[in-house]
DNA sequence: GAACATTGTTGTATTATACAACTATATGGC
DNA sequence: GCCATATAGTTGTATAATACAACAATGTTC
């Protein structure tokens, strides 16, 4: 059990790892990052994408997810539209230019996947993949609910929001005390 | 060929999801994240730890790891020595709050894995933890001088360094009269 | 001992990210 | 139809993670 714990932990250090690499500031491939070509290939699939499957695909806030699809409208790879079905929801698609854009770093990441594949044993290439689809799964599920300390209830229900701990114990440093209040503009 | 791209596509969709969840600023338990964690279980297990060697596990620049150990003294989980050896080297080790905090979350993280483990098929635990760790390797090999477009050489040998391409959309480069004021002490 | 290399810190800048408050729209009960 | 409430997205604000550059204090080499 103790060995367990010990092989888990360097599996999750070498997923802190590999993360670090796919790193979110650093363009990838023709100007995107690895994060930013994550959303134009789920638009890519989907042809038309509401931005609301967004939120659970990237598995973060909406304020987020608008903050992350933003710079892909600015270069004008991605563009939206009101769905005709709800006026408040929005959808994306991409531009041609986005298409563009899309295929050419799908090309280099298949090569990049391919450099991944020859480095995993020859034949056990798929048994690898069907792992890790297992543990991922595995992780979603766990951490789906779970509380480490007894916290609090978290029933937020998000699959994988797991906030709401004690945003961060950050005491001085900078104090900025500006507790500032919430005022209503406009 | 095709098929398995969209494989590891998915994959690398989860595991930006299960990343996620770790979050970083996100107490998970004991009022420390779950990466400052890491960083405390690797003290534990060295007894004392040179500052150095965290560049390389968690996979960042110096200046980082500076900043992420910093809360961690300040908490007084962690405190630091001068290497007898190299007085400009610092190791670090853990104060006895450090290590009751660490044994306590270690204590919740394994609970967790437990959790996860119990998601995963019977029987298979092993073989999957394997398929991880080789895929990890996989990763780590195949990202090491990977450059995508041929934008540039990128041969700084680090592990997962793939910095210098193109940092975002800055195109100002510093010019490079900055390069040989390096003396000029006190 | 001077030139260079290495370790760590600090200055600066950028991205990712959440939460709260807000706007605009939808929906269900009456 | 009208209100109360719910939902989708945006924006204000704040913080963490992170890199790179420049620096300081040491070590190393010849």
């Amino acid at each position: 059990m103790n060995e367990q714990y010990a092989k888990l932990m360097e599996v999750f250090t070498g997923m802190a790892q590999v993360t670090r690499y796919c790193r979110q500031d650093v363009a990838f491939c023709e100007g995107v990052t690895f994060h930013q070509f994550m959303i134009l290939d789920a638009v890519a699939k989907r042809e038309v994408l509401p931005m609301n499957d967004l939120h659970g695909m990237l598995a973060v806030e909406k304020s987020t997810t608008t903050r992350l699809v933003n710079p892909l409208l600015q270069k004008g790879l991605l563009k939206r539209d009101k769905s005709p079905r709800d006026s408040r929801a929005v959808t994306l698609f991409l531009t041609p230019e986005g298409r563009k854009i899309q295929q050419r770093v799908a090309r280099c990441l298949a090569a990049f996947f391919q450099k991944i594949n020859g480095n995993i044993p020859a034949g056990r290439e798929d048994e690898v993949l069907e792992a890790i689809g297992i543990f991922i799964s595995a992780i979603k599920n766990a951490a789906a609910g779970f509380d480490c300390c007894g916290t609090e209830p978290t029933q937020t229900g998000g699959l994988l929001q797991k906030n709401a701990i004690t945003r961060s114990t950050q005491q001085n440093l900078s104090p900025a005390e500006n507790k500032g209040i919430r005022h209503r503009r406009k």
